[in-house]
Formats: C-alpha cells, structure tokens, sequence
DNA sequence: CACCATTAAATTGCACACAACTAAATTGCG
DNA sequence: CGCAATTTAGTTGTGTGCAATTTAATGGTG
C-alpha cells in the first residue's frame, strides 16, 4: 500500500508547515503556488496550474483569496485575453523574505540523511512521473 | 521540497485508484477506511482513527455516507457508551472480493521495481514517523 | 468569411482534512 | 461520594481537490 503511504506521509510533512505558515496567514497549497510565483514573478494560471498539477476549480478560489489578502495581482491577457496573468504586489514579494529556508527547517526537524533525502526525492519523482504520464 | 513531492505523488497516485474506485461507488479515503474494517471486521471509530491518522471531523460524514451505501453499520458501545463500534454488511463484506488485488494492479502499472518500493515504503515510514511524533 | 473544435478561466457540486467547539459519558482525585 | 479533567463522537466553518459544466476567446478548415 504506497499510496497509503504517500496519502499519511503527505498530511504528515503538511502539518509540519502548518504552524509556520498560520503565522504567515498562509495554507500549504497557498504557499506552494506563492513558491511558483515567486520563482516566476509573473506566470500564467494556465502555466501555475501545470506546475503544481492543479486545475482551474481549485486555483481559481485559491488565487482569489490570495488576491482579497492583498498579495497578488490578476491581470488580463493583451494579445489572448483569455488567459490571466498573475503578478505579486509589494505585499506579496515581501512575503518571500518572512517565508525564506522554511523547508529547509522543516526537513532539519527530520530524522532523514541528506542521502536519504536523495532517494526520496528521485523515488517520489518517478512514482509521480509513472502515476501522471500513463494516465493522460 | 521533498513535502511537494510527496503533495503531487500522493494526488497522483490516488488519482490512478479513481476509476477502479468509481466504479465501486467509493472515494479513495473511504476505501482506505474500508481496508482497516475489513481487517478487523468490527473496530472502534477511535481505534480506526488512529489507524488512518483522521479525527472525528473527518471521519463522521465519512462513515455517515458509507452507512447510507448500505456498507457498514455503526453500534453505540455498551460498556462505554462513548464509543461507536463499526462493524461491515453483508454488502459491505462482499465488496472486498471485488477490490481484491486492486493495490497490486496498481503497482504493477508503475514502473518500480519491487525493491525500489521497499526502499520507498521504508523511507516512507520513516518521514511520516519523524513528521508525527515530534509533533505530538 | 463562416463555423466548429479547442483552449483558458470560472463556476458548481461533492467529498474530504482539519481546527474549533459542543455534548455526553467516563475517570480519577480529594 | 462529588466534581473537575479527560475522552469520544459529532457539528460547524474554512479551504482545498477534482469532475462536470459554462463562458468567452482563439484557431483551423473549407
């Protein structure tokens, strides 16, 4: 049963974020869409949504209340307007800072090797690669 | 980000279980909850809870739906009146027949070798161990 | 150019997760 | 024994995930 295994561990690793990100005013999916954003200044839903392997139902609402908390922006294709654009405010780029070596701290919490931590990261990539390429 | 690994590989391989789960009329955390009553054919919400790492909140509309199904049934202790004691239908019985063998079918579409889930199932247990005990 | 298939977001509906709270039963300590 | 702390389920509220549908815009084909 690894997908057991995945599904606890997943809520497991999640609820380790979670003090850290309430004192950000921040969830887990909230966050990992801000990493991209950050990463990307600005971005697509479109390109966002391939990236964490979300879709429109979920980040839709999800954006919005990040927008309604004053951290990002939602801005209109020119050239195809239907797509959006996402940009950060000052707000939000500022975020990035208070938010800095937060995995970093959580994986020191971890009993795990650097080596260990290799392992899992290449063995959870496969599992995801095989999981997702065969389905579509 | 070994937690967004875990995030993305967990959403992935649920999503692999879907059809077949769809088409027992099951979501994949009520599955999950099926497996642990199956094994014990009748155990306490609390003992089931902890098996699954879900409280109540979780777990009552969970079992809720899967007594409307038809599937289990759900008894009020009678030494300890606190307690709720789940125990499987005759229906609820005979779909473990039907998700015989599901996880290994599943597991054989992925491309691991068998001593790489070994490896990811040992690692595994390791992170979710790490994650909640030093929590609680 | 007209039209249809495709694409991007958003919306709706359902089922989790989880925090916070409530209600009822039990336990334990003075 | 009496009563406060604890335990067990359930409820409420918020925020995902994801299927299905809707709306609007784009692109390709005849």
């Amino acid at each position: 049963m690894i997908c057991f295994e995945l599904y606890a561990a997943s809520r497991a690793m999640t609820s380790r974020y979670r003090p850290a990100l309430d004192a950000l005013g921040l969830t887990y999916p909230q966050y990992v869409a801000l990493r991209v954003i950050w990463h990307h200044v600005t971005i697509t839903i479109r390109d966002l949504g391939h990236a964490l392997a979300l879709d429109s139902g979920t980040l839709s609402p999800l954006l919005k209340r990040l927008e309604a908390q004053g951290l990002i922006t939602r801005r209109r294709g020119t050239h195809d307007e239907r797509t959006v654009t996402i940009g950060l405010t000052p707000a939000g780029a500022a975020l990035e800072h208070q938010a800095a070596g937060l995995p970093e701290r959580i994986a020191y919490t971890t009993d795990l090797t650097l080596d260990e931590f290799h392992q899992l990261h290449h063995l959870l990539s496969r599992v995801r690669a095989c999981a997702t390429t065969n389905t579509a």
